[in-house]
DNA sequence: CTGAAAGCGCTAACAA
DNA sequence: TTGTTAGCGCTTTCAG
């Protein structure tokens, strides 16, 4: 079934049916009517392929989502979604896997969907001019920017929180609550990425609030996985380091440091405070419920949006939106 | 930059370009070295959907992922890309939203990536025959199956488990605790859904058990959504109607009455036992962890991906696979 | 082993 | 308002 025989079948010609099919104005009601009729009678779909490569613009936005399964960018991409939308645009959008490559993606997706800007949600902070090179429409990184790669702040947005201030934040709660033994469970405290964005912050708190530097404190997992941090909090506290926080660089290894901490028969908070960052909904339901700072999804991907559009409609320059963390008081401090 | 350009460039043919592109025997080792070092030069990437569209097959695998973020679909999606690559094929993936119309994206899928079949993970019970029929290759339902619809077995197969079986199982049991009065906590006891199915196993039980049968007990919220259910059952507390446990069809809903429980000063399970079906990785730090039965993720994949194979290498025939639950004791029963 | 040329299914001028 | 036709960028015969 191809747009030719359609076209036989209704007694039109290609164009035509090409026409009534996209809505363009310039088709009489009648053959428009019979050409839908034909198409509904035999369930015809046009190709995509075949689609894509014959216009020669769209109105497509691509989306790339880096990590399977994070929970916390399905509000986000929902937001996303409904203002692309609103905006007149399509969104494209397509899922990669954690250590795949989103610039790869992305320039493969600009070519084939003809887009007009991109979105990277999540990807890595170290990007380097050459290699964003390959992206040749404007793109805006979002949850994350460019600390440690060489691009030049004119040539792309990005939209997210201050992690090193999210993470100070969160380690000057716990200071007020007068606790001086503040753990801190990481990822890595060097790995180029948003770890180690928010050690470096617990670092700057723990500077200044005078605390007790004390590399056993740290207890890196090489891993934002959940089930790691249960498993490598169950093995540090077997250490036997007497604490009475622990600040998490993200729910997700905070949940698993809750469940490490009862086990060790450690109350929360009472023997030991946690305190995260990132504000998930999961998070919301363990007892006690996490006490954490939020990023603001939904503004997340509005301002995402915002800026690509501005910049795709020309009038628009590239811009660094860094936007405040909401503290979700829970019970765990 | 087209094929032609690169051609040019490398002072070869397109046809010779193509060749080197796609690992074909029948190029000397200095045609293809010059083109991939013009390419790698020029950072050329080939457009798909003209790739696309000029094969006349593919080895493409379609995978549909209904419902964004479905936690429980992340390790099954694993399994199935690494089992679809042994096998020799290419997995092509798209998530669409929970409300969208996955028998349409297949279509459309098939058609565009010339599919040789098709894997929907989560879908509707209900497809009609004539529905279907717009797929025209093999393909699996997994997860669900077509208990409410009206499709002949040997047109599809299907991986799942038997949810009745799954939800008479637990509430069996919660009998087994010597509790009696079992609340169910559920979306929809008609929705043609996975909640019927599962309530209808609760509703067996409770007969089979020769328990109190109370329309009191039903907590029906119409939502698969963890902060609904808390919602759903922190209202449905305040009715003051006395129960001992309660069978959720699902973790998520499960960890939501949690903390509605919680709240309400009931002690897990003390006063209030919880079993549920699902086994996602977050119900496991609860507090208590949620006793729940586990969908076999790791096994679903395989076998929908090893069942689909059989029939495109045409020589096995569309079948029903039906996987036991895995019991998951935590603390909550 | 290589190149020329005919499609793949559609869109978009251009004419009529 | 319609039809004709030339691409879009690639793959794949078919000759050579």
């Amino acid at each position: 079934m191809t747009i030719k025989d359609i076209a036989k079948l209704a007694g039109v010609s290609v164009s035509t049916v090409s026409r009534a099919l996209n809505n363009h104005p310039d088709v009489s009601k009648e053959a428009k009517e019979k050409v839908l009729a034909v198409v509904a009678e035999y369930n015809y779909i046009p190709n995509t392929s075949a689609r894509e490569l014959g216009k020669s613009s769209s109105d497509n936005i691509g989306v790339i989502v880096k990590g399977l399964s994070n929970p916390f960018y399905t509000k986000i991409i929902t937001e996303i979604g409904s203002k692309i939308e609103e905006a007149g645009y399509t969104m494209v959008m397509q899922q990669i896997g954690i250590s795949d490559d989103e610039v790869m993606t992305g320039a493969l997706m600009e070519r084939d969907k003809k887009l007009l800007g991109l979105i990277f949600l999540g990807g890595r902070l170290d990007y380097s001019k050459e290699e964003m090179s390959r992206i040749t429409v404007p793109y805006v990184c979002l949850t994350f920017n460019n600390q440690y790669g060489t691009l030049d702040k004119s040539e792309y947005s990005s939209v997210g929180i201050d992690d090193n201030q999210a993470a100070y934040k969160a380690v000057e709660k716990i200071v007020n609550t007068n606790r001086k033994k503040i753990a801190a469970l990481i990822s890595s405290p060097n790995d180029g990425s948003i770890s180690q964005l928010r050690y470096s912050g617990y670092e700057r708190a723990i500077n200044d609030f005078g605390l007790e530097k004390n590399d056993d404190y740290i207890i890196s997992i090489n891993s934002y996985n959940i089930r790691d941090a249960y498993e490598g909090m169950k093995k540090w506290l077997q250490k036997g380091i007497e604490i009475n926080a622990v600040f998490c660089i993200s729910d997700n290894l905070a949940m698993g440091a809750m469940k490490a901490l009862r086990e060790a028969n450690k109350r929360i908070p009472e023997d030991v405070a946690i305190v995260a960052i990132d504000g998930i909904e999961a998070s919301e339901y363990m007892t006690p419920e996490l006490t954490t700072f939020c990023q603001p999804m939904e503004e997340m991907g509005q301002q995402a949006v915002a800026l690509l559009v501005g910049i795709i409609k020309g009038n628009k320059k590239h811009k660094h939106v860094i936007l405040p963390t909401i503290f979700r008081e829970g019970g765990s401090l």
